[in-house]
DNA sequence: TTGTATGCGTTATCAC
DNA sequence: GTGATAACGCATACAA
């Protein structure tokens, strides 16, 4: 038994079973026919590639071409359900206008963009980066490509910026709990230096700094997860003050802190109410349930890759900000009388 | 102020000012040089490449070549960790050895796998595929590729399958639970036809027919997510014969169930005991924390695609079985005494 | 030891 | 309307 493989079949192949010229083919499959192929050839061509299973190399198409119809998507670590669903929105945007989409999700976190950038740059048309600290997005804008930051601070050399709207998102957190009577708040905040972040710690302060008796009596950084998040909330609690709401930056954290606070032997939500922020599954999954700020994931990354796709086409682009709302669960109530 | 980006510099720029032609400037950076180019032009034909920053243009490269060491990895959905972790795992292999990696993440879950290979055929050197149900293997077979499955039924037509080992995994749980005195056991099951989760069933109804008094009371399918497993979890309770241990095919499920038992007045694990399967982080963010099967996955991606090398490069391969442990933690306990 | 020439499959520019 | 032909950037067989 032989074994050959056939050889793929190229646009002559095609050509030689329409009986037409190689130019012809490409006419008639790129749709630039109308009114140079008469439409017998036509339907001759197409025919002979459907029988043949043609379909068109792609490295010769982008040598000819100079373009390669493929975006990078960079993310801090695809393992983050965030980022896997901000990625999938990305993808599909990016798929219905046959455009293909490389992944680097930085190993290093959000601070390096080392090597992806420097050997990627010889095959990608444009850039789509998330929430990558300032540092990192200059190095991504030097290489010429188009870029679309997402979650990150507009402007900066971007050709456009998509954020969801987390001033308001930690805004309706804190007046939610103010409404609640909380007047005592840590704040368990994402040790990594992005605007995002930086928001977040900016709105809680300027919102509870409007409200006379209130107070953020600690705030406590931790690696996002739910180890870091108990070992910041277990400070933060521990701190004079005794607060009575954890505004977390991430259902992660706020997931630890909910931990923290039943070792402590404090019951969530009656002696303690804690938020989150992200509205993963895992908001969820835990119980009680968390009232967190649910954040477009996938649509962030869908209007993000419309926004690169925009700025390969020469439109210009500028800052779109996305809507977000608050899950009320079950992790917050009325503050404890004391 | 003139923005003329500067044109992408070529192998003949880099030759231009080395000095010397381009094929020699091929040979010294495709490291072919020895005994045919003098020492001293190669370093200047270095130096010349980094000064102007010169990258290969992988088009023509992948053109000339006819091989594009590019790999499809194949994953029914992004958002599940689990997959994410195989993907990092699979990337990194890859990366290191110069690979790139596309990632197609089959939107409508397990079971089709329409257009990715048709299109993606045009450009690819192998495909690693995971969890796929045993139809869709022919339709990726097809195609010429070399084929790597990822946790699937050995054989039939990959090139080689690398598999966790779910039937010790799952013999590990159902002794476990026996050894707990447990003997009315429900299965909280993925209602996906697929390979591994055949094996989860068999093994567990394996182990329970070989001890007398012990019994499989239900069987409930559910999808994969918090939601299912908990109407899973509540019609298995319902049901006559008094289940004692919930073992379920994934953290989600398990997850889910949990919050069955809860609604249900019923204290886990002091009532019930539950267990999942997978270990997602999810496990040990919900109270109690889950009694699980730890699956490594990101070595599964990683052998996997090391498989995939191995196959590229016409080794022959096999099956390889990755072990996997049982992480006991709070959701079980002893068998209430009624 | 080095340079020249050719072709990979495609698209685009031209004569016909 | 149609079909030669040239280029895209690289790797290699071959000539010098």
């Amino acid at each position: 038994m032989t074994n050959a493989m056939p050889p793929r079949p190229t646009s002559r192949d095609v050509a030689e079973r329409a009986g037409v010229s190689q130019a012809t083919v490409s006419l008639v499959l790129r749709d630039r026919w109308h009114g140079r192929v008469s439409p017998a050839r036509a339907v001759a061509v197409r025919a002979a590639a459907r029988e043949l299973g043609y379909r068109p190399n792609l490295a010769a198409r982008s040598l000819r071409l100079g373009r390669t119809r493929t975006a990078l998507v960079v993310v801090p670590a695809l393992t983050n359900e965030f980022f896997a669903r901000m990625h999938a929105g990305a993808a599909r945007v990016a798929g219905e206008d046959d455009v293909g989409v490389v992944l680097y999700s930085s190993p290093a976190g959000i601070e390096a963009a080392p090597d992806p950038f420097v050997s990627a740059e010889a095959t990608l048309d444009g850039v789509l980066a998330s929430s990558m600290a300032a540092g990192a997005l200059t190095a991504l804008s030097g290489n010429g490509l188009p870029l679309v930051m997402l979650d990150s601070e507009p402007g900066g050399g971007a050709a456009a910026t998509v954020n969801p709207d987390i001033a308001t998102g930690m805004r309706l957190v804190t007046r939610h709990l103010l409404g609640l009577g909380h007047r005592r708040f840590a704040h368990i905040a994402a040790d990594v230096d992005s605007w995002t972040f930086g928001v977040r710690a900016r709105v809680l302060a300027g919102e509870l700094a409007a409200v006379p008796d209130a107070r953020l009596v600690a705030t406590e950084r931790a690696p996002i997860d739910v180890r870091g998040g108990l070992a910041a909330a277990d400070r933060a609690l521990a701190a004079p003050g005794g607060a009575t709401a954890l505004v977390c930056d991430d259902d992660m954290l706020a997931v630890g802190s909910c931990k923290a606070a039943r070792r402590r032997g404090l019951r969530v939500p009656d002696d303690v109410s804690v938020t989150g922020f992200d509205d993963l599954t895992v908001a969820t999954a835990v119980e009680p349930e968390l009232t967190t700020v649910h954040l477009p994931a996938e649509e962030l990354g869908a209007a993000g890759m419309r926004a690169l796709l925009a700025a390969l086409r020469g439109e210009p682009g500028g800052t779109t900000v996305l809507p977000v709302s608050l899950a009320v669960r079950a992790s917050t109530a009325p503050a404890p009388t004391r």
